[in-house]
RNA sequence: GGGCGCUUAGCUCAGUUGGCUAGAGCAUCUCGUUUACACCGAGAGGGUCGGGGGUUCGAAUCCCUCAGCGCCCACCA
């Protein structure tokens, strides 16, 4: 049978492998053969609803770790016969997305308003279909083990349909709202973000000291000069005392674009020591000026546009700059009219746009809401009885202290604080994007009705902000055409934003009429959703019924998804920590809302793929590691191994290649450990049952290792320590590597092959190293002739509540003890292992030392000669040492007749060294021993052990010194 | 400013209710072409567990403090 290869060639067999799983069906949960009973019980579901990748384009490090993670998860409860579905899909990712295919055409000199709506969106799904395919792929060369005829996009007809239900859902609710006020605005994207898309960079700014005018009292400082055109007010502490006289005057200032108000108020929250300890008020233009203006009812000026220019309010001068030119003209002015007191640098935490890094507006708009504040009560609902969806999101996870059972659970714990500390101060989430790409907002305008205040009041404003309203208009060819469709088509085609301030507006899935006057001249808000809001109904919006065109209401079409009711709530939703509040916090948001129900049971937080000195890996770094790279180098297993092995929950993970490498040994090890055994068998056993009464030692101490391999596995992966399983004490490593093939194998060698326990062993470790290794172990079974898959073999419990080891761990361990050291013997004075030396064993009777001890290496004496290669070994009763031989000890002595080629003097200074050690531990031992206090209190049996570790080794001590003496 | 995490052998990391002379893999050194595997085997060296203090019979482990690194949150312009 030497058609195994030598070495596992992952490149050869992995596709075939993944092919023939895809092919049996497994992947599916419907074609799982489960007993009756586990299939219908919905308690026994296990599943994951698959973190979706970001359709913009291909699979990093990542991503590949959350595969690892997930499919061994999956592939553990599939095997234990779960009822188990792991959902794929992909996220359409709007800005995210827009942005890549916006810097694709820019290659061309295009940009999405050369293209129009329609042929840019075009252009997208072109775009995303691509990556689709790609990530299919790659995900498949994981080896994961997701049910593809469930794979899903958020961009689906149901998952869409989905989101228009929501929103709908909850604006009648009155949980969306449409509201004026500041937002973050990114002049690139041109959208607004959400507060938690805006990240912060450090860096040094300029920080101005000036008066508004001459006469004005007051100096006031900022980094942003330029947005003092548009102040209202100066904001002082009302413990200033500095500033107590002038707190509610209003002076009138000019600053060459208009005379502006500028009131005096006091805010606890400025301090005094920062600046002049007076703040200048841009109610427009900055978050906490508009809160103060709020609340002291003063004006706000908008002076800045949308697209990061300054707009007319600024003043003539400044009309079309753009931030910065208008910051230098302005700085100019204050410089020429001898304002300015002084120019320091200060450190400052910029905002900018989490997916292009432009420096963040913020600017007062009109846009639509989730309130997170507003109590409902809704039928049906568990939750939400006069609640808040902050409040039940907030009751729903376990807090770090607490442990309940109908709570989610997040692992870490310690990312529960942070949850809760984050929904506790979540605003209204702002939903509202600028966006083309996405899920437009089922809000629509009927033409008729409003006709008047289009026509009126000029509602149609372009995009530098001329006003003008056309009722026919045009066009190159010289044919006019209605303003509807006039109207439409500069909404589709971009260019144009609708400031729709008195617009009536209704809220609808699909409408066809307008509901007032049955016109069925409507336009749809070209606004589209933010990403995360459709991200937030993944849990469930995946597995609704996607034929969904028959079910009239939402209600009944949930009543009509089966996989919903089968499959929801997921079982654990294992992500990245960076996407806790993106993500996380907002499926618990929406899905208790929607379904009173939580998304999933158990949140599973892994960390960030790192490179080997923990910097994150970038392009612009180049130390990214391509996984499709290191699977064709080393196999998809071996790329498993370094990512399950050295994570733990919530902790970043340090990857390089060497590790890689190293796990790719692994893999071949097991390799050939298996074809090691699969050739010598001498036929194809089926059906075998262990003789247990015809064991060796051997035979015994790796049935009992295996069964302590059972528990530490099946205990490590409910813990979701993962790498403990294949790392740990006990751990797979350990026995397959150490126990299974230096040591057993090495032993059957010599004491003849027990096909049973070989064969049964190796069976079982293949079960258990599965779910961390599939291909190589699917592929070994496969070689072993076995017709069912090894993905459905039934999963190895664990008969053990804890490691056990017995007297067979001690007498083997006796027996690999003087072996060892007679290797190292031979090691340390140039022997060569190959050479026979004379040994003997002398044995005598204590108290640890029986005559079944005896009986144990009398019974082994050929495991000894073959593995330490002895000749003439006796194994005696209180035998004096003979003339010149070594003397060592392993709890029996043993004499090696090396003298020839001692090196005499090494061996001495070795042995002192020893005897030094030891001396400082008895002292150590010893005065524990002398303090009454540690006999008093410490147990019963660490005082016993202690005792007897001083009886050893005073033992050793002795047996040394006698050693030294020989020797000298 | 608030919160969290990390610091153990040259490197990457274990060490889960405080109690085996603190472990593993890689790297290093020595020896080895034994018919499963050189992607291997046999052995060896290497750490006052970041510093200081405390609690305790006993601390890598618990508490305090300092230092360094990293992350998250936050409206100090």
């Amino acid at each position: 049978m030497s058609e195994i290869p030598k070495a596992y060639n992952s490149q050869e067999v992995e596709d075939k492998i993944y092919e023939k799983w895809r092919e049996s069906g497994f992947f599916n949960p419907d074609n799982l053969n489960l007993p009756k009973d586990k299939k219908n019980d919905k308690e026994n579901r296990f599943v994951i609803s698959m973190p979706p990748p970001n359709a913009t384009g291909v699979l990093h490090l990542g991503h590949a770790s959350m595969l690892a993670y997930q499919d061994l998860m999956i592939r553990y409860n599939r095997m234990d016969e779960k009822n188990v579905l792991w959902l794929p899909g992909t996220d359409h990712a709007s800005i995210a997305t827009q942005t890549k295919v916006e810097k694709i055409i820019a290659e061309k000199g295009q940009t999405k308003y050369d293209l129009g709506r329609e042929n840019f969106l075009e252009r997208v799904n072109k775009y995303v279909e691509n990556s689709k395919n790609t990530i299919r792929k790659q995900t498949k060369k994981m080896g994961s083990s997701c049910d593809w005829d469930r794979e899903r996009y958020t961009l689906d007809d149901g998952l869409s349909r989905a989101v228009k239900e929501v929103f709908v859902k909850m604006y009648n609710d009155k949980l969306i709202y449409r509201g004026d006020r500041i937002v973050n605005w990114c002049p690139r994207c041109e959208s607004t973000l959400a507060d938690d898309e805006v990240e912060h960079k450090d860096q040094k700014a300029n920080l101005y000291y000036f008066k508004y005018q001459k006469d004005f009292p007051i100096t006031i400082a900022t980094t942003r000069p330029e947005t003092k055109l548009g102040d209202t007010a100066v904001a002082v502490n009302p413990k200033d005392e500095r500033y107590q006289k002038y707190i509610g005057q209003v002076f009138e200032i000019e600053l060459g674009n208009g005379l502006h108000k500028i009131k005096i108020i006091a805010d606890r929250e400025v301090g005094m020591e920062f600046g002049t300890g007076a703040l200048g008020v841009t109610p427009a233009h900055s978050m906490t000026d508009w809160e103060m203006a709020e609340k002291n009812n003063i004006e706000k000026i908008k002076i800045i546009n949308e697209d990061g220019k300054m707009n007319a309010s600024a003043g003539a001068g400044y009309k079309g700059l753009t931030v910065l030119e208008a910051r230098e003209k302005f700085v100019k002015y204050l410089k020429k009219n001898n304002l300015i007191e002084k120019i320091e640098e200060v450190d400052q935490s910029l905002s900018v746009c989490y997916r292009c890094d432009t420096p963040i507006e913020p600017l007062p708009s009109k846009q639509w809401f989730v309130a997170v504040d507003q109590k409902i009560t809704i039928k049906g609902n568990q939750y939400f009885q006069n609640k808040s969806l902050k409040e039940v999101a907030l009751e729903v996870v376990n807090k770090s202290d607490e442990k309940n059972k109908d709570k989610i659970e997040i692992i870490p714990e310690r990312f529960s604080k942070t949850y809760h500390n984050w929904m506790e101060n979540l605003h209204d989430w702002c939903i509202s994007r600028q966006i083309w790409f996405g899920h437009r907002m089922p809000v629509y305008y009927c033409f008729d009705c409003n006709l008047e205040k289009i026509k009126n009041n000029n509602l149609f404003k372009d995009r530098d902000g001329d006003e003008g309203f056309v009722t026919q208009l045009g066009t190159e060819d010289g044919k006019f055409i209605p303003a509807y469709e006039h109207l439409l088509r500069e909404l589709e085609d971009g260019g144009k934003k609708i400031i729709d301030d008195d617009l009536e507006y209704f809220v609808d899935i699909n409408p066809k009429k307008c509901p007032k006057c049955k016109s069925e001249k409507l336009f749809q808000n070209p606004d589209t959703l933010d990403t995360w809001f459709s991200s937030g109904l993944w849990t469930f919006s995946t597995l609704l019924n996607q034929d969904h065109k028959k079910y009239k209401t939402f209600e009944e079409w949930v009543a009509n998804s089966p996989d919903l009711q089968n499959f929801h709530p997921t079982s654990v939703m294992e992500t990245g920590y960076d996407i806790l509040f993106f993500w996380i916090a907002r499926m618990i948001l929406m899905t208790t809302y929607t379904l009173g129900e939580v998304p999933f049971e158990n949140v599973y937080l892994h960390g960030m793929v790192r490179d080997k000195q923990g910097r994150k890996m970038s392009k612009s770094l180049g130390n990214g590691i391509d996984p499709i790279e290191m699977i064709e180098k080393y196999g998809t297993d071996a790329l498993r191994l370094s990512m399950i092995i050295g994570s733990s929950p919530g902790n970043d993970l340090r990857l390089f290649e060497e590790k890689i490498e190293g796990y790719r040994n692994f893999v071949n090890k097991l390799w050939n450990v298996s074809r090691y055994i699969i050739m010598n068998q001498e036929s194809r056993i089926k059906n075998y049952e262990i003789d247990y009464e015809n064991l060796t030692l051997a035979d015994k101490w790796i049935l009992e290792h295996l069964e302590n391999l059972k528990y530490i596995v099946n205990n490590a992966l409910e813990n979701y320590q993962f790498s403990f399983a294949i790392d740990g004490e006990y751990g797979i490593r350990d026995f397959m590597w150490d126990k299974f093939a230096d040591w057993y194998l090495e032993v059957s060698k010599v004491q003849g092959k027990n096909d049973v326990v070989l064969i049964y062993v190796l069976e079982n470790l293949l079960k258990l190293c599965h779910p961390f290794i599939p291909f190589v172990t699917e592929q070994i079974w496969q070689e072993m002739g076995k017709e069912k898959l090894l993905m459905v073999e039934k999963w190895l419990k664990s008969k053990n509540e804890g490691i056990k080891l017995t007297q067979v761990n001690i007498d083997f361990n006796l027996i690999q003890g003087i072996i060892s050291e007679i290797r190292r013997i031979k090691n340390e004075n140039g022997i060569s292992q190959k050479e026979k030396i004379d040994v003997v064993i002398n044995y005598e009777i204590r108290k640890d030392l029986t005559q079944k001890d005896f009986d144990t290496i009398e019974n082994n004496r050929n495991i000894i000669e073959a593995l330490a290669v002895v000749k003439n070994l006796k194994i005696e009763r209180k035998k004096e040492k003979p003339e010149g031989w070594i003397q060592f000890d392993c709890r029996v002595s043993v004499y090696v007749n090396i003298e020839d080629s001692i090196d005499k003097e090494k061996e001495a200074e070795r042995i002192k060294k020893e005897i030094q050690e030891i001396e400082k531990y008895i002292k150590q031992i010893r005065s524990k021993l002398g303090n009454d206090n540690f006999i008093a209190n410490a147990p019963a049996d660490i005082v016993e052990k202690e005792r007897e570790k001083y009886m050893e080794s005073e033992e050793k001590k002795r047996k040394l010194e006698e050693k030294l003496k020989s020797l000298l």
